[in-house]
DNA sequence: GTCTATAATTCGATAGAC
DNA sequence: GTCTATCGAATTATAGAC
């Protein structure tokens, strides 16, 4: 399992062009061969690094939301700390495209969204908000706000969110997260 | 393309096996061979009944949000209105999920959604709103917290989301649709 | 109308020469 | 380490007997 120095720049191209394959195909119409190619690399080559496809994917699919510590901020601006982190945060980075295109459809991938939802997310919400009986639930609706998000305007597109600009999202966004982390139905 | 009275049944029930695969597994691993077996029908006559796997797909695709006339409320209930006539418009049809599930990797798919939002919601929306200018914009926000709430309970499957009430949920979601209808940022 | 048999692809994965 | 050749499985789709 361990391999030279000079095969190392192969494998970070494949590494490279697995994860545009998955972030904008997901796992099943990324093929093997195309990544390879766009890697210009033999597809057996990809098999030998990684053993087998999914292995490969699952190297692509650590995401890590990088959440700011919320609780250093206001009460009260915890939801626009969040809104501009997390729209920077998705900008320039495909990680968690790659994941919803093929959680919606694959089960392991779903549990990463769940995990990465339950370790990351719901225990930094827990914080700020001190109350422990509606944390969870705070976290969940949370995640509609954001995910959505990510949804219409990274994978699927929709043309009026598209056109807003960052600052435009997270104007009416923000106050929508801060009702959901610290403000009441 | 014109069928006997016998084959109906077994083309009603291979169009019911598609809309369950579909929604439940996406159009790449929905297989003819699965749909046809959950039909008790021969694979062959799926393809002789619906041409072929595309056609078949368009059929169960074609999903109508049937949106309520939201002029006809008052415009500060709007939002409450949207939100329960959506929640119990998703609980029991699966036509959203089949489009979600393969709208993320399926370029056809994200188009039928995008129609679906521009013709469906976005005018309704423009009616509510005097400002033509905003209309766009508030009715592209309106579609990244509906479709994230149907992604993170129905299709994600995010624990705290499945775990609320309808009741709960229209309590939460209801005000922040309120807000991007007729509130400003 | 129904079913068997099979064509035609495509894909992940492997064996083995160099 | 790299590449050629190919296997084995799965898929959509078709041809033709009954």
């Amino acid at each position: 399992m361990a391999f030279t120095d000079r095969s190392l720049p192969a494998r970070e191209a494949i590494l490279s062009a697995a994860r545009s394959r998955f972030a904008t195909d997901g796992y099943d119409r990324a093929t093997v061969r195309a990544i390879a190619a766009d890697a210009h690399v033999d597809p057996s080559m990809v098999m030998r690094y990684f053993g087998n496809k999914r292995q490969l994917f699952a190297l692509t699919a650590d995401f890590d939301l990088r959440l700011p510590d919320l609780t250093a901020v206001p009460c009260d601006e915890a939801g626009h700390a969040l809104a501009t982190h997390l729209i920077s945060r998705w900008e320039d980075d495909e990680g968690l495209q790659i994941l919803l295109r093929t959680a919606t459809t694959d089960d392991d991938a779903a549990d990463r969204m769940r995990a990465i939802f339950a370790g990351q997310l719901a225990p930094q919400i827990a914080t700020i908000t001190g109350d422990a009986t509606t944390a969870a639930t705070r976290a969940g609706l949370v995640a509609t706000q954001a995910l959505g998000l990510v949804l219409c305007r990274y994978v699927l597109r929709l043309p009026p969110v598209v056109e807003m600009s960052r600052a435009e999202i997270v104007r009416w966004i923000a106050p929508a997260l801060q009702r959901f982390l610290a403000g009441s139905p």
